[in-house]
DNA sequence: ACCCGGCTCATCCCATGGTATGGGGTGATG
DNA sequence: CATCACCCCATACCATGGGATGAGCCGGGT
């Protein structure tokens, strides 16, 4: 029998990352009031060991965590390509401390005690922000993984070519033929599975190999 | 005879608004003795009724001002387009301001005190991102300027070349014949100034015009 | 009335793009 | 050794791009 308020289908999920085990289970409470999944880490630790599901989602982290700082863990999830956008709390901060927590993305920083309201909003734009950035990753990661299979010669011609160079120009710069060069050419056309010559330009400017 | 400190040439302009004259007085100094222009304002109108000279910069607010908050008028600042980047500074603050502000899109958020060192820091990374964003602004309205020297036709005809259909596709779309598509498309290239097809997708992709 | 710019089209000609067919060489790998 | 991927090239053929020349139609502005 389905949920009252659907859950623990694809829907997003809400990492939660406190200390504070009645808070955390209050915001579990909160969230799954609507709709989302929720997950509760003790620590900074917790949270990298445990595997995520591949779903939209965002972590709600307190500043204030046993061994690193909730800041300092922030930076950390950054160098690590964890993408997750983060909601920042806390009991007892400062102003400096909350410039730091936006300046490094923070989706917003919110001072206990906040109304219920302002994290729901919070995790809601962070989700929506997760969301597109998962879309633009995978997009992305598509058309990095067309471009290795190119070999190494395709890619020469692939970026002169679009860089506006007539298969002549290629072949001179690159001491070919000219008839080789076409055929490097439709080779990473197909490849890269782009139909026109437009695509493939913007194909490269998605995988920033630079004009010219 | 030349400054000790050189100015006054094409430097960096800091905008201070602050009805604190003491105080701003004091940020001048310290502005000037690094070598940057300084402009203070007593109030946010005064700001806007004043002539900005071409140059990059940035905007110092303080968040109490007289009549409107500065969070407001950096919000209003934005709608009117002026994209200079701000710092703001506050005596009283709490975390929602400085939360409201950096969401809002500034560069710092500084309680009062700071050391002199974290506004400097701040004003030199907000007229990096400044003189970016100018240049991008730059480019961009020479981009603009010669899309509008462009026909309503030359548009058109731009906007499926550009999508990667052929003439022919281009002449059957408009219902034309394939050899006026071929004029169009060439006249749009000289007025793009578009040496090659690429390099007119990149400025279709710059200009914003939906691929397909 | 005249000119000019935008829009339309034709015919001719040549450069360029794109593919198919067929050929040969290398080096890594099973 | 056989195979495969990558690299190189030629000839031939056809589609497409792109410019020159010449032309007609409109509407707005001098």
């Amino acid at each position: 029998m389905p949920n009252p308020v659907s859950a623990s289908a694809d829907t997003p999920i809400v990492h939660v990352v406190d200390d504070d085990a009645p808070l955390a289970a209050a915001l579990d409470s909160l969230f799954r009031s609507i709709g989302l999944q929720t997950r509760t880490y003790g620590s900074a630790q917790a949270f990298l060991e445990a595997k995520k599901p591949d779903l939209p989602g965002c972590l709600v982290l307190d500043v204030r965590l046993p061994g690193v700082s909730g800041l300092d863990f922030q930076a950390q999830l950054d160098e690590m390509g964890i993408g997750l956008p983060v909601i920042l709390m806390t009991g007892h901060g400062d102003i400096p401390m909350s410039v730091r927590g936006m300046k490094a993305g923070a989706v917003d920083f919110l001072a206990k005690p906040f109304r219920d309201q302002d994290l729901l909003d919070a995790v809601s734009i962070a989700i929506e922000r997760d969301r597109a950035r998962r879309a633009a990753a995978e997009s992305d990661a598509d058309l990095q993984a067309r471009y290795e299979t190119l070999s190494p010669r395709e890619r020469q011609v692939m970026a002169l070519v679009v860089a506006g160079k007539m298969n002549k120009q290629v072949a001179w710069d690159l001491e070919l033929s000219e008839i080789t060069v076409k055929i490097h050419r439709g080779s990473a056309m197909r490849k890269m599975k782009a139909r026109t010559l437009p695509d493939l330009v913007r194909m490269a400017g998605s995988l920033k190999i630079p004009a010219q």
